[in-house]
DNA sequence: TCATTCGCAGACTTATCGTATCTATAATAT
DNA sequence: ATATTATAGATACGATAAGTCTGCGAATGA
């Protein structure tokens, strides 16, 4: 059980949006050549981020993706959950009657965790980088 | 990115163990009766969980599982662990020098959600259930 | 205007893992 | 001994992740 490779690919991205051109658009090809993966696949979860509303994209020559909002905005619960979905971690088939006991102490413990994912900003990570996020190799 | 099905089969499993018959071996064929599950695919999850140290097995006639450790001490991050694996949510295949701060940032969230489903005992749930853990359907 | 550059979407293939079954074996009670 | 029960391995199936290919539409700039 274990988040998909592609909320790393999204988190990386970010990374390097936030870090370094929060204005000016970058296309898909500069990321997909810093992070080792091919455009056509990285811009599937792009365009998850774009639908989740943490990026805009522009179209056209010289165009790319560029930051929404305030870079202090966007948390890692943002991203992880644009590409993973907000599904809860348990979710039973199964519907009775009577509320599930099981999934609420599950649902409980995520909350935890969602809240410290969400005070969590993607920002807060570059400034412990010393010059950009680096490439990812594999 | 949900907890398997076999997850659940396992908390259901153990509630049962937990409410009904502490002392008493419980075959595999009644538990999987009761979860609507085959009973060698059940047997896979309580192999688990026997590898895990929760229950114990005693084979042969009028054999079956019972618990190991003091109901009181089996929490919700034991059993799912014990089927899930402890691996972080996050792991990246690539290693590199530096510490990973993204690494840092999820396994530092991951480790509020298992606070909290270490505390809570699978033994909590069965007061709040009249007789014993419902059957499952499906 | 026209061609180039770019993001977007769908169909598609492949790999991986969860789910499930079957069978054989070892251990234990009667 | 025989029936009963857990355990392990091999195997098959299905769902989802991972990745590719192709065509379309939007924007730029020459
Ligand atoms: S108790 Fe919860 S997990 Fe169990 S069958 Fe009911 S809904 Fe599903
Ligand atoms: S920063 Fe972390 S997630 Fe990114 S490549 Fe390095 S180890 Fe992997």
């Amino acid at each position: 059980m274990k988040y998909s490779q592609a909320t790393d690919y999204a988190l990386h991205a970010m990374l390097y949006l936030v870090a370094e051109a929060p204005d000016k658009p970058v296309s898909v090809q500069l990321l997909a050549e810093k992070l080792g993966v091919s455009q056509t696949y990285l811009s599937k979860m792009l365009t998850k981020l774009v639908k989740a509303g943490l990026i805009h994209s522009v179209s056209g020559a010289n165009g790319g993706y560029k930051l929404k909002r305030n870079q202090d905005d966007i948390s890692f619960l943002d991203v992880i959950q644009a590409i993973e979905g907000n599904t809860s971690l348990f979710e039973c088939s199964f519907h009775h009657d009577s509320a599930c006991l099981i999934q609420q102490v599950v649902a409980d413990a995520e909350q935890q965790m969602m809240h410290t994912l969400k005070s969590k900003k993607i920002a807060d990570l570059v400034a412990h980088i010393p010059k950009q996020p680096h490439d990812r190799l594999t």
